[in-house]
DNA sequence: GCGTGGGATGCAATCGTTCCCACATCGCCC
DNA sequence: GGGCGATGTGGGAACGATTGCATCCCACGC
C-alpha cells in the first residue's frame, strides 16, 4: 500500500478550504430567493423556467444560483411533483457485455430525453429483482426498464403506477410495452445453416429457464429440423441451470455420449463455455465439431476461427426499448406495443461440413 | 414487427385489474396507520424500528403494509433525514467489461451494506461527468464512486458534503480517498518482461491524458528500459487520444516507421486494437510482433495466441473503493486513504524473443 | 394515596420544492 | 374614469416521511 505521486503539500492546503466548505449546510432555493431579493415562489418560477418572472428578477437568481453552487434537491422535487426524472434499469448481469451494451443504448437515448438512467444488476435473483422493483418505486421513478427475472417485479411496478418496457424477454403477465427479438428465427436460421452443410446431428446448448428467449431458441431449433424432416435425438438437447453452473460439465457429457457433429450454444456465455470445453479437449473447430454462438460479442471476432453467431441488435435493442418507455409516458393509456427487431446469422469461420 | 407467442387473451384479462390499480394513489404510511387504527408516527417507529411500539401494534402495522403492498416515499425520507442510503458510481464506459466488472465489484459490496448503487457512465465527456455529480448532488447520494475524468465533479460534490472515492484514477485536487493499482509497476514488470526476452524496440501504445494510470504505466516503461541501461528511441512511444479515435492509423504507422519487434498496449482497447492490426497485416504473434496487454478481460485468453498481460484485479478495486466509502461514512473526518493494489504479470503465449 | 418511571402513543414541526391563489401594478380601450 | 386583460409577485398549503416533545397509562414502591 504505498500512494501515488499527487505532492501531499497541495492536497493539504487546498484540503483546508475543502473541509470548511464540507461542514456547510447546502444551498437551498430560499438562500437564492435572499441572496437576489425575491421570494422562494418567484425563484422556483426562474430556475425552473415556469410562469412569470421579470427579466431583471430572472437575471439576478440564475446569477445568484450560479454564485452559490445551488443544485436543487431533487426529493423535495419528485415528493413535491409526484413524479421524477429518473428511469430504472434492470439488467441481469453487468458482467455480460449483452447487458452492458443494452444498457448503453438505454442510457444514450434516455439522456437526450433529458432523464437519467438508475441502473441496477439483479445477477439473476429474484429477491434482488424485487428489491430493485421496490427501489425503483420508491424513489417514485418515471418508468423502469427490465430484462425480467421473474413474474414479481412488473406488477409491484404497475401497482405503484410505473410503466414497464421488458426487453429481451417477455415474463410479466400484464399487457406492457417489451422490445424482444424473434428468437425463433434467429435459431431457426443458425440451425437451418448447419442442417445445409450436411450435419444431422447438433448439439442445442440452451438455458433451463421458462424465459422467452430460451423457449424461442428452442422451438427455432426444432423448427428447422422439422423443415428439413430431420428427427431430433433428444440426448442432443441440453437444457442447462441458471449462472451456467456445471455448464462444462453437462458439454463435456454432450460431447461424450451424444457425439454430436455440431454444437448451437443459444448464449453467449453457454458459446464461451462451449468453446473452452472444445479446446480442452484437443477438438479442432470445425474440423471435428462446428459452433455456432447466439449474440455477437467482440471476442467472437477475435477468436481463432471467429465464430458463426447469431448478432442480435443490442444497443438498438436498448434504444428501443427506451423510446417505447418516452412514448408511453405520453400516453399512459395507449395500447401496450410489442416490438421484435430481427436478429440475423453472422456466418464466420467456426462452422462447415460434418467430419466424415 | 411481429408479437411473440404469449396468448393475447391472457393479457387483456390481466390487464384489466391492472389498469384500476395503476389509477390508483400510492399506498402512504398514513394509509397504513390508518387500515392498523395508529397514528402516522407510530407507522412510522413501527415499520422503521425505531423507538417504543407495542408488539400488537407493530404486528397490525407490518399486517398492514403487507396487504397493501407499501413502499415508503424515499423522497420524503430522504428530504427529511438529509440523506439516502443511495451511493453514486461514475464510470467511462459500459462497454468495457473493466468497468463493468468494475461496478460489480461495487455493487457487490454496497448491497452487502445494504446501500443501493446508482451507476451512470459519462462516456469519458467532462460534461457528462459533471452532469452526474450534480444529479448526485440533486438525490443528496450519501457518498460517491468514481472513474474521474476531469477535475470538477469532486469539489463539486464535496462542496455539497458528499464524499467521494475515486477508483483507478487519481485527479481531484482535494483530499480524498482513493483505489488505484500500482500502474508503474505493472508496465515496468510488463516492459522488463520484453527487454528479458532480449527486445530492444518495444513500442508502447499509451492514452494521451494527464491520468495518473498512463502517466504511471509510461514511467513504468521507462524506468524498465532505464533499469535496463536500454535508450528509448521516441518514436517508438505513441500516445493516442481520447476514445482511441485513430489509433488504428497510429499503430499502423508504428510499425511501418518504428520497426518495434514488441507492442506493449497500455490498456484493454489499445491491445484489442493492436491485435486487429496485427492481425490485418499478417504479422505472426508472437514469431514477428510480441504484444503485451494491460487488464485481463476474457477474451485475451481465449484468443490463440492467449496474450500475455499485466492482470489488475478489477473485481477487487470495486470492493476496496465500496469498502473505503463506507468507511468514510462512519468517520468523515479521518485522514484520506489511499490504497494501492497490486498488478501482476500474467504470462501467456503472444510474448517471445524478437526475430532475427 | 401518591409520586415515579418506563412503556407506548400522538401532535405538530420540519425537510425544500412547487404551484394555486390572491393581490398589485401596469397600460389601454371604451 | 373605470373596468379589464396581461404581467409579475409573494403567501402559504401541500407532498410523505421522521422525530422531539408532551402526554397518558399503569405497575410498583413507600
Amino acid at each position: 500500500m504505498e500512494a501515488e505521486s499527487i505532492p501531499f503539500e497541495r492536497l493539504r492546503s487546498v484540503g483546508r478550504e475543502a473541509s470548511d466548505e464540507l461542514r456547510s449546510r447546502p444551498v437551498t432555493l430560499a438562500d437564492i430567493a435572499r441572496e437576489a431579493g425575491t421570494s422562494p415562489s418567484t425563484a422556483s418560477r426562474a430556475l425552473s423556467g415556469r410562469g412569470y418572472v421579470s427579466t431583471p428578477a430572472r437575471e439576478r437568481l440564475v446569477a445568484a444560483a450560479e454564485r452559490l453552487g445551488y443544485v436543487a434537491n431533487a426529493s423535495a422535487r419528485t415528493l413535491k411533483q409526484r413524479t421524477s426524472r429518473v428511469i430504472g434499469v434492470v439488467v441481469s448481469d453487468l458482467g455480460n457485455q449483452f447487458y452492458a451494451l443494452l444498457a448503453a443504448g438505454v442510457e444514450e437515448t434516455l439522456r437526450e430525453a433529458d432523464y437519467q438512467m438508475f441502473l441496477l444488476s439483479d445477477n439473476s435473483e429474484r429477491a434482488e429483482e424485487l428489491a430493485g422493483a421496490r427501489a425503483f418505486a420508491a424513489i417514485r421513478a418515471a418508468g423502469v426498464i427490465m430484462a425480467p427475472v421473474d413474474y414479481d417485479a412488473a406488477p409491484l411496478l404497475a401497482r405503484h403506477g410505473i410503466p414497464v418496457v421488458e426487453v429481451d424477454r417477455r415474463l410479466a403477465n400484464l399487457p406492457c410495452d417489451a422490445v424482444v427479438i424473434d428468437n425463433e428465427r434467429g435459431a431457426r436460421d443458425a440451425t437451418a445453416h448447419l442442417l445445409d452443410l450436411g450435419h444431422r446431428r447438433i448439439g442445442l446448448l440452451v438455458a433451463d429457464t421458462e424465459w422467452t428467449t430460451d423457449a424461442g431458441r428452442l422451438r427455432g431449433y426444432r423448427s428447422a429440423h422439422a423443415d428439413a424432416a430431420v428427427a431430433v435425438d433428444e440426448r442432443l438437447v441440453v437444457p442447462i441451470g441458471f449462472h451456467a453452473r456445471g455448464a462444462e460439465r453437462l458439454i463435456h457429457a454432450l460431447l461424450r455420449d451424444a457425439a454430436p457433429t455440431a454444437i448451437f450454444a443459444a448464449n453467449n456465455l453457454l458459446a464461451e463455455q462451449a468453446w473452452h470445453v472444445l479446446r480442452r479437449r484437443g477438438l479442432g473447430i470445425p474440423r471435428d465439431v462446428s459452433l455456432v454462438a447466439f449474440d455477437d460479442l467482440p471476442w467472437m471476432e477475435m477468436v481463432d476461427p471467429g465464430l458463426t453467431t447469431v448478432a442480435q441488435p443490442m444497443a438498438e435493442m436498448g434504444r428501443s426499448a427506451a423510446e417505447l418507455l418516452l412514448r408511453r409516458l405520453e400516453a399512459p393509456a395507449a395500447p401496450p406495443t410489442i416490438e421484435c427487431l430481427q436478429p440475423s446469422l453472422l456466418v464466420r469461420r467456426s462452422t462447415g461440413p460434418p467430419p466424415r
